[in-house]
DNA sequence: ACTGGGACCTGCCAGC
DNA sequence: TGCTGGCAGGTCCCAG
């Protein structure tokens, strides 16, 4: 579920209970994800107020007033449940404020990371270090992209999905944004023209920013009891729909790559 | 250094 | 109904 436009309406989802509250309750009920929590988390989370909430790339950032923030990543299945009915299996930290709401950290395959960093280091967070820049931010622009792929022979998709290229992109909005782009995914990513380039970089921002846009209009069925972040809305012109046919007519195909699924227009996406 | 392939873990769904 | 195989939105590690 979560790719960058998941990961930012989850955490616009948990601004309003968070923010400027206090975590009366803190409970981790294992002592991993995919790595092993702090051992300090719940010491060090326990009456600390949270100041702000942000986000970098498929990573949300919970800031305390203790110096503290707490960084997590949703892995493949992850999603915050908002005050919960009931607590499941695969509810794996818990969080209570000061007003009684309750957060539940559900992932169910595990693939997620639950970290608690000094605030001034974060940009040193090892997953942040060498990670490149937002796909949203003015950085990430054709000329950027032309160095970075600069005599690479690897698959442009293969190239969008690296963090270190840029960071925030998973499968579908790779399929997407190069299917807007008339792309193929194959494509060698060191022999795209710079102008074609701008079209990429165009249709990645446009992609996350509707996607984004159509999470956010689906924030207030969070309000809920219950309520689950990270869904969104599934308006994709390619992504799962193999068989079914393109704009122009022609059958969307699927191709996997070392067992990842691909969805391209083979009309409209030329190398 | 770059590239491609597989591992990690659980749940769900189509097909038999 | 019950089993099996295939599939899933992300990283990380390894061998060539």
């Amino acid at each position: 579920m979560p790719e960058l436009p998941e990961v930012e309406t989850t955490v616009r989802g948990l601004v309003p209970v968070l923010e400027g509250h206090r975590l009366v309750q803190v409970e981790a009920r294992r002592a991993d994800l995919r790595r092993a929590f702090p051992p300090d988390l719940r010491q060090r989370l326990t009456g600390a107020r949270v100041t702000s909430l942000g986000r970098r790339a498929k990573y949300g950032l919970i800031a305390t007033d203790r110096g503290d923030t707490l960084i997590f990543h949703l892995g493949m299945s992850g999603k915050w449940r908002i005050d919960p009915d009931a607590l499941g299996a695969h509810d794996h930290f818990l969080l209570e404020t000061d007003e009684g709401r309750r957060l539940a950290l559900n992932d169910a395959r595990r693939f997620g990371s639950l970290d608690l960093v000094r605030s001034d280091e974060v940009p040193a967070y090892e997953p942040f270090v060498k990670m490149g820049p937002e796909p949203l931010s003015d950085a990430f622009s054709a000329p950027y992209l032309l160095g970075a792929l600069d005599g690479r022979s690897a698959p442009i998709k293969a190239m969008l999905l690296d963090q270190r290229i840029v960071a925030g992109l998973g499968n579908i909005y790779v399929c997407e944004a190069l299917h807007m782009a008339g792309i193929a995914p194959t494509r060698a990513a060191g022999r795209i023209s710079l102008m074609r380039l701008e079209r990429l970089v165009e249709a990645v921002k446009i992609v996350l920013a509707a996607a984004i846009e159509a999470g956010g209009s689906t924030l207030r069925d969070y309000a809920r009891p219950d309520g689950e972040l990270g869904y969104f809305s599934k308006q994709w012109r390619v992504y799962g729909r193999e068989g079914e046919a393109c704009a122009c007519g022609t059958a969307i195909r699927r191709r996997v790559d070392s067992g990842r699924s691909t969805f391209f227009c083979p009309r409209c996406q030329r190398s």
